[in-house]
DNA sequence: TATATTATATCATATATATGAATTTTCATT
DNA sequence: AATGAAAATTCATATATATGATATAATATA
């Protein structure tokens, strides 16, 4: 169904005000895929018809959405829904910089393996599946100069990517997130980290060519997609002594003036 | 000086929004220390009067330096000036957790020691002053539960603090953060954070009762003020066994509906 | 055809105004 | 003094409207 085609009822006598009630209005659009990734979204002179309220409640609604990270605005252009590409991972997702430097830059990507196995207690417990439900799992490594820093362990249940092959997967052209939009139709919303200090045992150590026991930074990322339904679980193991895991932060999120 | 005495001119002709001229001017004043750390900012009716535009205009410039973590506004009573003490600390810069848990508790600190010394040459180089100048260097033990897993490492110059002694120091009774503020007039405005995984050198592992080589954790935060000005760096030393730094993130950096 | 101009579409800024919600203050009543 | 109702204060929501800025599309002109 599309977007225009839908009646909404907005309820003027609730407590919530109409700028969130459209909100919500727009991100289950969103959710149920009515609005897709790259895609325009009406402009504000049909929202306005289409919920019957006056065009600043529409760009109330629309301004959260784009703080939210779901829709991007274009002066003269129109309204897009977000969709994840080199760019958006490198400055969201991507938290690695050589040392001395605060510039990011994207990495260099290297497949190393792909493969069928069981679910764990604790993945298909994340997943909300059946312990032993097939999952893929996923190696790649990472780097920056030609030089390789980062092993990344990828977890996906195979009953959310059906179809997914090795081929697939290699041949994907651009980020890992922007194949889970384009082919499976699972756009990643949030993540969440937990970073550990740990050693390298003998496969990471042989992986990134690195002594045993070396300290190694160990990041387990949650990947999640709309009502907080966990998608992918990423472990990265990275070799810190060239690069530093960098966060900035200012006084809260505010937005960039 | 205070805010309401003085005549702001904002420009009606500039390519600058009025809104953000006057959200510059307004941050200006909380450089200036015209508007100071918890107190009430002129309602919004005055700043109409002040600045000369419509009502709208002030509540985008106020909503901006709110979302930025400038202001905090409660409807009914005012808009507040932001002030760091132990819940906003927790909130927004103590990253950690118990294995397993999302949710972070209140650190219980303990105080090993307060030097003076001579500034490094980086350490020098971060705070813009010459090498050789004095600065504090402090040490502190964080944990939870009971047991402690941080070595937390001080460093801020001598001539930013005038006479802060250790007794001062210890007698704070709140954030580190809160007294650069409330004793010192320094405001923390952002942090960034540099992670690395290292191995646990003879004085980590004593402080923390682990041992020698264990993987640590080591985070570098530059804490700066208004103008990116530097003025604290700070080393955390991290025995991850029982706890992670944890990192949420949504999409983007939206506000929280 | 190539280029410059004009028109159109779309979001951005700004004003003016009305009503509602949350909190504190005031003040009458008990 | 304690309680409770009313008033005042302040920010929040919502409407209506006008003008500006930016990007694209259409058109006229050389």
């Amino acid at each position: 169904m599309s977007i225009t085609d839908q009646k909404f009822d907005i309820d003027r006598e609730s407590k919530t005000p109409l700028w969130l009630q459209i909100r919500n209005e727009l991100y289950n659009c969103l959710y149920r895929d009515e609005l897709r990734p790259g895609q325009l979204i009406p402009n504000e002179k049909t929202l306005v018809q289409l919920f019957d309220v006056s065009i600043g409640t529409i760009r109330k609604a629309v301004g959260v959405l784009e703080k939210e990270g779901f829709l991007i605005r274009k002066q003269g252009l129109g309204t897009f829904v977000f969709q994840h590409d080199k760019s958006s991972f490198l400055f969201e997702y991507f938290h690695f910089a050589l040392n001395g430097s605060n510039e990011k830059q994207s990495p260099n990507v290297e497949f190393i393996s792909f493969d069928t196995k069981k679910a764990t207690k604790s993945e298909a417990n994340e997943f909300g599946i059946s312990a032993g439900s097939p999952v893929f799992q996923i190696y790649n490594k990472l780097g920056l100069n030609k030089k390789f820093y980062i092993i990344d362990k990828i977890v996906i249940p195979q009953s959310k990517f059906p179809g997914l092959t090795e081929e697939i997967f290699k041949g994907r052209g651009n980020t890992v997130y922007n194949l889970y939009q384009n082919k499976f139709n699972i756009f990643i919303t949030n993540c969440s980290e937990k970073l550990k200090a740990i050693s390298a045992d003998e496969k990471i150590s042989k992986l990134l060519n690195i002594p045993l026991n070396d300290p190694i930074l160990k990041v387990d990322r949650v990947g999640q997609t709309y009502n907080n339904e966990t998608i992918e679980l990423r472990t990265s193991y990275v070799h810190t002594s060239d690069i530093d895991y960098i966060q900035s932060q200012n006084s809260t999120f505010g937005e960039a003036i």
